[in-house]
RNA sequence: GCGCCCUUCGUCUAGCGGUCCAGGACGUCGCCCUUUCACGGCGAAAACACGGGUUCGAUUCCCGUAGGGCGCGCCA
């Protein structure tokens, strides 16, 4: 007999993996984990109109980006129809269950009467016992649960507690479509039951579910799993999740230029903590993370604390790695800064050798990129509003008075250059800075370039050379 | 309408009856560092939704109210 920890993660393949499923991915991820357990993948396309192929192929790829992998063969639900059905009809056998010939306008009728007289919206049970010699002919049935009128069903969840509705309150739900096909509230309970699942950890909109699918394992005698909703995760406003604040597929985060590693760690701090940690690596999370410290309350999201985590990350990770995660978004973001998707062998050699001094500066892969814009600009530069102030005819000739000494210069080092004009500056009686912010204009056209002597060390003496001249007229 | 859930700084949260005139992080603001932008350092403003109980004592327990969320499909 083992007592092993099986956990689930169950999409509907209708979308792509958003952020809120990224989030209960990682939770059942965790807790397998940490409890030395496995977790299964299920996709629920039992609604065959609206599951496509593309979504499952995007769900799968979010999942590995994340870097969540799963034990065993995807499930199927879709697969498992014949079974499912059988289980409904040991039911219908049973008296647990019957058929109900209501069709679907009589029900949309009776729904549209018990709003209009204020009363709650449920089916009324009007086949509950009825005969079925009774039936209508040309109607084909649908089998709903025999549910329980009186008592209380109750759901011990790891997170809400011990959560109690009325059995009055709930009423006969479809098991079987008029199709033959089986409903998503029976397919699940199949499913989780012959999976061997034993904690299911999902999003908090399933509590009611939670209730009702209770009542179909009671009738089926099967011990139900340790339940366990974690709080949705809202939009800025507090309103539910849309399009335009987070709602969006993985795959989003990624092209926008977050690290998986840091949205992982962004998403783990919604909704769990543990004291005031907020850093997380992988491996600590795993260790740390349990249900009991999972808080009941919705979230918002937040762009600005998951940029910085991003950032953090971006700091400590190798520049190579840097470089890779670049390449990686590429084919999707290159295109419109017009850089190419294989990067060329020496443009990477320049943007691994430039990322010390980019990576201080950036919160995403994006800005990154846009920061080593100085590498790949066609000259002449196109300086930014900034940098043209600074490229004035007195940063002109300051740029002028300084290339003799660095024309001179034999060594482009950072340490070398910054002497050069350290030196300069200090026999001109000027700042440093008076010299440095010109020569960093005309490098690189911005002002949120990396470090001046970096960006020369980086570029090397001739093209640092050129483009310093395109700014004396006089050569 | 009915049912269920939620409610600590702008945001994520710590707090599991006294240690709280409430702690951390992001964000904001100020100062320092600095050639810019960052990074880093220091500091500041900023919260227990409201009303009743229970208790010697409530942020912590109970009940209301208000607000928010989710569910109420032959969708998942």
């Amino acid at each position: 007999m083992s007592s092993a920890v099986v956990t689930r993660f169950a999409p509907s393949p209708t979308g792509f993996l958003h952020i809120g499923g990224a989030r209960t991915a990682l939770f059942n991820w965790l807790y397998a984990r940490h409890h030395g357990g496995r977790m299964l993948l299920r996709i629920e396309d039992t609604d065959r109109e609206r599951s496509t192929k593309a979504a499952i192929d995007a769900i799968l790829e979010g999942m590995a980006w994340l870097g969540l992998d799963w034990d065993g063969d995807v499930v199927f639900q879709f697969a498992r129809a014949e079974r499912h059905r059988e289980v409904v009809e040991g039911l219908v056998a049973a008296g647990r269950a019957y058929r109900c010939y209501a069709t679907p306008d009589e029900l949309t009728q009776m729904r549209e009467q018990a709003r209009a007289e204020g009363r709650p919206l449920r089916y009324d049970g009007r086949w509950r016992d009825r005969d079925p010699s009774e039936a209508p002919e040309g109607v084909r049935p649908v089998i709903r649960l025999k549910a329980p009128t009186e008592g209380e069903t109750v759901v011990d969840d790891a997170v809400q507690g011990r959560v109690t509705w009325a059995n009055r309150d709930l009423d006969d739900l479809v098991l079987l479509r008029s199709d033959g096909t089986p409903t998503y509230m029976l397919a699940v309970v199949v499913d989780d039951h012959d999976m061997g699942v034993t904690q299911i950890i999902r999003g908090d909109d399933h509590l009611t579910n939670a209730a009702r699918q209770s009542q179909i394992f009671a009738a089926l005698g099967w011990e139900a799993p340790r339940m366990a909703h974690i709080p949705l995760i809202h939009g800025a406003d507090g309103a539910k999740l849309s399009k335009r604040h987070g709602a969006l597929g993985v795959e989003a985060y990624r092209d926008l230029g977050y690290l998986p590693s840091a949205l992982r760690n962004y998403l783990v701090r919604l909704g769990w903590s543990h004291g005031d940690q907020e850093v997380f690596s992988t491996q600590e999370m795993v260790a740390a993370f349990d249900l009991g410290a999972v808080g009941r309350s919705p979230a918002r999201f937040d762009f600005a604390k998951l940029a910085n985590l991003n950032g953090l990350y971006i700091r400590q990770s190798a520049d190579a790695d840097l470089v890779a995660a670049i390449e990686a978004i590429l084919p999707h973001v290159g295109g419109e800064r017009g850089i190419p998707s294989p990067l060329p062998g020496d443009l990477r050699d320049a943007l691994t050798l430039a990322m010390p001094g980019l990576k201080e500066r950036a919160k995403t892969l994006i800005e990154l990129l846009d920061s080593a814009y100085y590498l790949t600009a066609a000259r002449p530069l196109v300086p930014d509003e900034k940098a043209r102030a600074l490229l004035s005819d007195e940063g002109r000739a300051r740029i002028a008075a300084v290339l003799p000494a660095l024309e001179a210069l034999p060594d482009w080092s950072a340490a070398a250059t910054e002497g050069a004009v350290r030196q300069h500056a200090e026999a001109t009686g000027c700042k440093l800075g008076q010299v440095a912010q010109p020569l960093r204009a005309a490098l690189t056209g911005r002002t949120t370039s990396p470090p001046l002597f970096d960006v020369m060390a980086v570029l090397g003496r001739a093209e640092s050379l050129a483009r310093l001249g395109d700014q004396v007229p006089q050569g």
